[in-house]
DNA sequence: TTGTAGGCGTTATCAT
DNA sequence: ATGATAACGCCTACAA
């Protein structure tokens, strides 16, 4: 590959002429310009970012960290992401954590050594010590967290208000007439399920309508299991009327359940998900969901990530987006 | 952050032994080895990438292409690519070439400035200029193709035999008793979609079977023409018993208009499948399919992959991976 | 406006 | 087994 000392030799200029092109400084004559493009051109010069950033200390890299990129709502924002930032003219480079903070570890230490010029996560599950990526903003590396934000006092931030969408859930089960309405809770250990709860405990509350804990269910994913709990539930509680699901899988998974048992959708029972997951859009019924933004939630932390990259200052934000009802016929 | 310099500073060593420590030369001393890792421990030393890189032409990097990371067969790829690269401390950067050659040219011009040591790219529909791949193959840069791979001579790719895939599908229908049987085609462009296509008629052939022009439909994706098309379809036919589509996606669509007609699946119409999709398996009812192996193929590619960036003889191989067929109950 | 030279952090080639 | 030194390709004072 040609390097500036090439074009330098071709064209006679020194290196620094030569380099001064590159970064478009002022300080250089149209014709020299002229000159060393042309070279340029010719030697299909094509800049060396190592050492750019070797010696810069700016490397064009995003380094970006997701628990699973084989998730829609993930490879959404990701998708976004790598759109913005591509288009400013960075690299991302993507880890995953699977869930577990000894990975994500891993891949920040990675991005350290790689000399990222920022970083956008999602952090997983189980992690509880961020003194890793402390270390990284105490380097003015930026950092913008996504969906799923640590517990830090100061941190830019883009997250979905699930509490809001779940309140918007249930309330729209109620405008629909549903007295008793169930929950499928997620993984307390994740704060965006406990809120979802919360949101649901929260309209009920607001409606006067009776909260019990009983109808706040935790499912096995063993199908025999479930339906069996299911089942019961319905025995017991045969005016139960409504359900909302804290994720779209697990409501087509409750869903087809129902139809198992010969309780009918939306007839008997009225059931809403949360993520708007394309095939949602696909099932039979269709199945009414609360779409997470995950366009707008990448769009945005690329955004803000790119702020603090140009900026010398470091400016913390939290932003906070606001979901969005889709009604179909499940509900 | 510290360098060797620091190191070499603390423990009076020189600059050229304590590299020796990192790259676990045999020509150190074990005493002095410890020295330097205690040092480094202290310092909280993390070796520089991009000076190594730079001094070393080896970056470490390996850059990944795909039409679009937010779809659920390539993501699941990504997924085992990244596992398994980052298990041998490779960093990925991924882009999207969304289809369109300009885009995947400047992803790939990307990874050149900042000397990738491979690449993993399944090319856009687009692309039919190679010019610029093949230019990153004469630098020596491996390369692997995976599920779209161009018609080059020497090249290494993984990819599913879409043929057989079809070829199972079609034969599954018949094997359950559809005598008239439609296809869902692709894309044209898209040479594995053709070749589905081509297992389709392969298969109706091989039994004795007719094959009709009329069979073959590519739809709009506009509800109410297809529902038209479909309609007419079925008024004209009304012994069609068994739909082979060409993705999952299009698949349920269709179940769905073939509900909104009255018609039932799978009692009066068996339907089929491509890709195995997550959905596929909560559907109502579940649809059978043809799971396209993303997992082995990611795998395998990756692993290709690291055989050509440790060897310095870059050899070229071509994997088929054999398609399997999910039944569930939409046939 | 252009050139000189030192250095970013590492590795590799000589010596010793 | 260890050390001195040049080089990777680029940027940037400083000098001219």
């Amino acid at each position: 590959m040609a390097s500036i000392k090439d074009i330098s030799k071709l064209t006679g200029l020194s290196l620094a002429t030569v380099s001064r092109v590159f970064n478009n400084s002022p300080l250089v004559s149209e014709k020299t310009r002229q000159k060393v493009l042309k070279a340029a051109e010719k030697l299909d010069y094509q800049p060396n970012m190592m050492a750019a950033a070797l010696r810069s200390g700016k490397s064009k890299i995003v380094g970006v960290i997701v628990p699973e990129i084989n998730n829609h709502f993930f490879s959404g924002i990701i998708n976004s992401i790598e759109k913005k930032l591509s288009d400013a003219n960075y690299n991302i480079i993507i880890s995953q954590s699977h869930e577990s903070e000894e990975l994500e570890n891993k891949a920040l230490l990675s991005f350290l050594k790689l000399s990222v010029d920022g970083v956008l996560i999602s952090i997983s599950k189980e992690t509880t010590d961020f003194s890793f990526l402390k270390k990284l903003m105490h380097q003015k590396t930026p950092v913008v967290f996504f969906d799923r934000t640590p517990k830090l006092e100061v941190a830019s931030s883009v997250v979905l208000d699930d509490y809001k969408g779940a309140f918007m859930a249930t309330q729209h089960l109620i405008d629909n007439g549903c007295n008793e309405i169930v929950h499928i809770a997620g993984d307390p250990k994740v704060s965006i399920f406990n809120r979802r709860r919360d949101g649901y405990v929260d309209a009920l509350k607001e409606n006067n309508h009776r909260v019990s804990e009983n109808f706040i269910l935790t499912l096995t994913h063993d199908q025999e299991t479930d339906t069996t709990v299911l089942k019961l539930l319905f025995q017991n509680n045969p005016k139960i009327d409504g359900i909302f699901a804290h994720g779209d899988e697990i409501c087509l998974y409750v869903m087809n359940i129902l139809t198992t048992l010969g309780i009918q959708v939306p007839k008997q029972v009225k059931i809403i998900g949360f993520g708007n997951v394309d095939f949602t859009e696909h099932t039979y019924p269709r199945i009414s969901t609360i779409d997470q933004k995950s366009n707008e939630m990448g769009l945005l932390a690329a955004e803000m990530l790119l702020k603090n990259l140009n900026n010398e200052e470091i400016i913390h934000s939290q932003q906070v987006l606001s979901p969005e009802l889709i009604i179909r016929e499940s509900t």
